[in-house]
DNA sequence: ACCCTCTTCTTCATCGATGAAGCCCGCCCG
DNA sequence: CGGGCGGGCTTCATCGATGAAGAAGAGGGT
């Protein structure tokens, strides 16, 4: 049976008990500017006698049309996020946001199956949704523009995508995922490497076959932060002389050790052997690395590993990377929405700073 | 300007679109097997073409009384909870429970104000509460209760104290900690030592003032987690002879290295100084540890430190603490709290399993 | 031919509050 | 002494949906 807990009572039954209308009950609770002092410390203290705990806040925000309370919907589920340390950056900084405006965070459930993710915002009770890595097709970013929820965007989609779709304009917060991928693909050419190889994480929402990709299939990703990074690899091997399609690219599915380890594997397997490997991120390489070890190839010695992100393990696996402000990009998605939705000018799109960062994982080429 | 998006549009609009009853529009999105197939098509391509996103949430959650989304409400607010690895193991428990019944998780913005924290419970748009952490005379616990919102608790308050409050039946989840901290002490002094100090966090909510505490205020503590460790201490202490009220018990705010630092340095400038350090959590001990480095204290030759917790980074730090399975107390106080709402009998309230992990940090007393 | 049961849709009441506007009265001012 | 003003409360309509119960017609059994 279902716990059958006491009916908290309602406001009329308080404003019947003091003798007043349920108005002034209310401004006694929300407005206390609206009635006189003693009148409210009578309807107060009746409401504290009856056990009434305040106005229904899903009344109240019915009614008022706010609920103070900002989602999250992050493309892999919550279970997902709560392990990559990179993602709980994130939501610490919207959190860092939403708490002292007395906001809420909600996270939105996730799920493998499309139709599901997009019933979990639908349903999402939330005043504005912060929307972080979503592909650009993901139906959840639908759901949220159908129901016009305010918006803030961080990584992908890109605004452009955003605008594509009919959202209403809103805030995007990111990197150039293009130029900072170009900064560490050129830095491991300036060592002399010229055999490069990528690991790379989901190019799109849909299911995943591990295993190298072509060009055709790179430019197609719907995941705008991988296309760009491999664009941006692209760029700087190109410039250097080097024919793209002879850089074997491993597409994996989530950005874990794990798939890091196994697209690692994927191509040091190919021939001729690659000398560096670019990861999408500090997890991918921290996997890569441990492939590495098990092969017996010492790095940078035989072989240079860089990530991106610059995680908090980065520096302990003296890894070279891209540092990009993943707390400060939650912070700043949170605060243009709360902004946004406090009628106050949203922040106009300005890219946030990304830098290389070279540890011991890169080294010359052999 | 409030950004002016476009009214999403209402039921009845498509109701009159179709020429149907609201009921069955209502109907058609959220139970089809109420209509036919073929009325249900036409509905729904009517309100796709009107743009119409589906029922508003809020306003069916009202008439439902439910929203799909289970609050997390922790004593340290939310900037906090994401900087302590603990804490967001819990989160990730509670999250991997939710997610697969589809239920959002709320995180409840905290505040050193009470009167913020109260506000921010009363207003939280959610059909359950998950309570980690909480003082014995928190308000925000009488907010929830008074509201008769469903809950689960983690750690604390106590059973006991929950019934006291007037809480109906609430699932609770947790350790033995004053057990589990006998444990701890007790492998320090049969490791000979006779010289212990405590460093611990917070024992009240209220503004702390960092220093040593007697055993009077120790008693007094309003977290019963602190007292009970507290008392596990003195458990083992008494049993091995120790005079108690020799102890140096250190009282910081926060369960964070910094407090921990100066805990240290508090406790290790009594005389005669302590060979043995029990911190009460992994945090803090990481903090003793930089104290002791500081002071050039090899460890565990000159001073054991003990943590608490077996938090990830204790293995790296060779940290002597206790195991608690903290992201599975997160999932089964969640799991209970989703049982609960769903009418299926609770779990009763076993105490989760902890164990001493023995590690480098501690030794023989010299 | 009659009664019963389903399916399919409708009507009605209600979930619990709050914005906008209005009314009444006392007070200040010219 | 009349008019304007603001404080203090009330009235009215409404936010957007869904549960419970019921009506109309279709089909099935006897």
């Amino acid at each position: 049976m279902p716990a059958d807990r006491p009916r908290p009572g309602t406001l009329q039954e308080v404003a019947a008990a003091v003798g007043v209308s349920a108005k002034t009950v209310s401004n006694a609770f929300s407005r206390p500017d609206q009635l006189s002092a003693a009148l409210r410390e009578r309807v107060l203290a009746t409401a504290r006698r009856l056990g009434y705990p305040g106005p229904n806040p899903l009344a109240a925000g019915l009614r008022r049309g706010r609920v103070g309370a900002i989602g999250v919907a992050y493309d892999n589920g919550l279970s997902y996020a709560f392990d990559d340390p990179v993602a709980v950056a994130l939501l610490a900084g919207v959190a860092a946001a939403a708490e002292p405006a007395g906001s809420g965070l909600l996270l939105v459930p996730g799920s493998a199956d499309p139709a599901r993710r997009l019933a979990a915002v639908s349903d999402a009770v939330v005043d504005g949704l912060v929307v972080s890595s979503v592909g650009d097709d993901d139906p959840l970013l639908a759901a949220a523009i159908a129901r016009g929820l305010p918006l803030a965007v961080v990584d992908q989609p890109r605004p452009d995508r955003l605008a594509a779709l009919g959202a209403a304009a809103a805030p995007w917060v990111g990197i150039d995922d293009r130029a900072a991928a170009a900064a560490v693909a050129a830095h491991l050419l300036d060592l002399g490497h010229r055999r490069l190889a990528v690991v790379s994480f989901g190019m799109h929402g849909d299911p995943i076959v591990p295993g190298l990709v072509d060009e055709r299939a790179q430019a197609a990703a719907t995941y705008a932060v991988t296309r760009d990074r491999l664009a941006g690899y692209r760029d700087a091997a190109e410039r250097a002389g080097i024919d793209w399609a002879s850089v074997p690219v491993f597409h994996g599915g989530d950005s874990t050790p794990a798939v890091g380890e196994a697209g690692a594997d994927a191509v040091l397997a190919t021939d001729p052997r690659p000398t560096a490997l670019l990861c999408l991120s500090d997890r991918l390489a921290e996997g890569a690395l441990r492939a590495a070890e098990r092969r017996g190839l010492r790095v940078p010695g035989d072989l240079s590993v860089a990530g991106f992100d610059d995680a908090a393990t980065a520096a302990g696996l003296g890894l070279t990377t891209v540092r990009q402000p993943t707390r400060e990009k939650g912070r700043a998605a949170g605060q243009a929405l709360l902004d946004l939705l406090a009628g106050r000018p949203a922040p106009p799109r300005t890219p946030l700073p990304a830098e290389l960062v070279t540890r011991t994982s890169t080294g010359p080429a052999s």
